[in-house]
DNA sequence: GGGATTATGCTCACATTTGAGGAATTCTTC
DNA sequence: GAAGAATTCCTCAAATGTGAGCATAATCCC
C-alpha cells in the first residue's frame, strides 16, 4: 500500500469520525504505530490534521472566529494585557463576558494552569484553545445580545461557588455609585458573580469612567482592581487610585 | 510492444485502480522497472497522473486539501434540512454538538418558535441568532476537543429535563449495535440525553452508517428517525427503515 | 548501408520508507 | 506528587525505490 493511500484514509478517517487514535489505525492498515505517527505528522505539517497524544483530530473542529471590527480593539488588548499580570497559576478564575474578556482569553499563555468559570460561551471557547486551562461553562438560558449566559440557574450555580478572582467588564463605573449597568438580567448576574469572588478586577476603557447608568450593580468598595488602557499614574484615575489598585 | 501502447494501459489500469505499482507493472508488461518509472515520469509530467514513492496515483486523487472546509458540507446542509421537518412551533428541543448542528442550528427559519437546550456553545451561539428561539446552554467542563460540555453537572441538569426530541449526530450507527461511540464522556452524556426526551432522531451521512465504535450508547430501537444524505427510499437504508422511520 | 535518434536494461550510489529497540516524555491513577 | 502505563521521539538497520550514466538494440531517415 501506498504512502498517499494510507494518509487518505487517514484523512477520511477523521472527516468520518472527527478523531483517530494511532493504535487503532496502525491495526486498521496493518502498519506500525510509529508508521502512522509518521503519517500523522506529516498531515500535521501540511496542516490537514491536528496531532494530540495518542491520535489526531479533524481540522475542522476547531472553530475560527471572524475578527469583527471590534470598538476600541487596540485599547482592550491592552487592558486585558495588563489584566494578565492579576493571573497566576493554580488560581481559580470567574470570567465575564464581553470582547475585552474575549481579548484576554486569547492572551492567556498556554503553559498558564488554572481553572476558569464563565457566563460566556465565547471566552469559554477561546479558553479552551489554552492547553492547561480548565474551563467551566456556567448553564443558563442564552442571552441573544449579550451572548451570556442569565437566569435564576446562573444565579444559583454561582451560589455554589468561590472563587480567587472575578474579571469583570463594565458599561459604567464612577467615585460615587461604583458599579452600574442598565440591563436588570445582568445586574442579577454580577451581583452573583461578585458576591462569590474573593476579589474582584473591573476591566473598562476609560471612556466608560465616571458615567452612571440605571441600577447598581456594586459600590466602589467592591472592586479590588481597575484595568484601564491609561497609565496607572494618569491624572484621570487619581480618584480611584485611593479607593482601589489602579493597574 | 510500443511505448504508447504501455503508457495506455498504464492510463487504463490507473483510472481502474486509482493506482498503479511500479513493480506491478513491470511484470504485467514484462519490461524493466525503469521503463516503467521513465513512463511514469513522462504522464506525470504531462500532469496525467500524481507519481509517488512505489508508483503513482490517479489525478482525481487529491487530498481533501483547504482548511476549515468542513468534509462533506453539502451533504451536512442537506441532512439539516430533511432535520428540519421535524421541528415545528412550541417544541422543546433537545440539540447536541458537531458541524451538521451548527448547519441545522443556522437553517432555522427566523419564524420558528421553540425552545432550545444544548450541550454545545457553538449551537447555542448559532441559535441565539434567532429572534424566536429561546436558548438554554447546560453547563459543564467544556471539553478541549469536541467543544461541548461534559461531566457530571451536565448529566445531573439533563435529569431534570423532558423534551419533545432530541437531535443527536453520531460517528457510528449501525443494525446491530445501534449508536455506538469511541469516547466515553461523550457516550454518559449521548445517554442522558436520550433518556429525557420523548423522540430521538439521529442525524448521520450515510458513510458512517453501519459501522461501529467501542461503547455502546443505545440500541437501534430507541431511535425514532434516521436523517442522512441519502433518499429515504435508498436501498442502502431499507434495513434501517424496518427499525424506524427514515427521512 | 550508415549515421542519428530513441527506447530499453543494467549497474551503482543514493534516497525513502518502515519497523524495532530503547530513552524520553506525557498521561493516569492512586 | 510519585509510580506506572501509554505514547512519542530518536536512531539504526533492512528493504525497497530512484535517478544517472552507459551500453546495447531497435527504429528512422537520407
Amino acid at each position: 500500500m501506498l504512502k498517499e493511500e494510507r494518509q487518505a484514509y487517514i484523512i477520511h478517517q477523521i472527516n468520518l469520525h472527527n478523531k483517530v487514535l494511532s493504535s487503532d489505525l496502525s491495526v486498521q492498515l496493518n502498519v506500525s504505530e510509529d508508521t502512522i505517527r509518521r503519517d500523522l505528522n506529516e498531515l500535521a505539517e501540511n496542516g490537514q490534521v491536528i496531532k494530540v497524544y495518542g491520535g489526531a483530530l479533524s481540522k475542522s473542529f476547531q472553530f475560527p472566529f471572524q475578527e469583527g471590527n471590534v470598538y476600541a480593539k487596540e485599547g482592550k488588548k491592552e487592558i486585558a494585557l495588563k489584566a494578565l499580570s492579576l493571573i497566576s497559576s493554580g488560581m481559580t478564575i470567574l470570567i465575564g463576558g464581553g470582547t475585552t474578556m474575549i481579548e484576554l482569553a486569547r492572551l492567556i499563555p498556554n503553559d498558564l494552569q488554572c481553572t476558569f468559570f464563565t457566563i460566556s460561551p465565547l471566552v469559554a471557547l477561546e479558553l479552551a484553545e489554552k492547553d492547561n486551562i480548565e474551563v467551566f461553562l456556567l448553564g443558563g438560558k442564552l442571552s441573544r445580545n449579550t451572548n451570556i449566559v442569565t437566569g435564576s440557574q446562573v444565579i444559583n450555580e454561582l451560589s455554589d461557588l468561590r472563587v480567587d478572582l472575578c474579571l469583570l467588564g463594565t458599561n459604567s463605573l464612577s467615585i460615587e455609585e461604583g458599579i452600574t449597568d442598565s440591563d436588570w438580567e445582568v445586574v442579577q448576574i454580577k451581583r452573583a458573580m461578585i458576591k462569590c469572588s474573593k476579589s474582584l478586577a473591573i476591566m473598562s476603557i476609560a471612556e466608560k469612567l465616571n458615567s452612571n447608568q440605571k441600577m447598581r450593580v456594586a459600590p466602589l468598595k467592591e472592586v479590588s482592581y481597575l484595568v484601564t488602557d491609561l497609565e496607572a499614574t494618569d491624572p484621570r484615575l487619581k480618584d480611584f487610585a485611593n479607593h482601589l489598585k489602579v493597574i
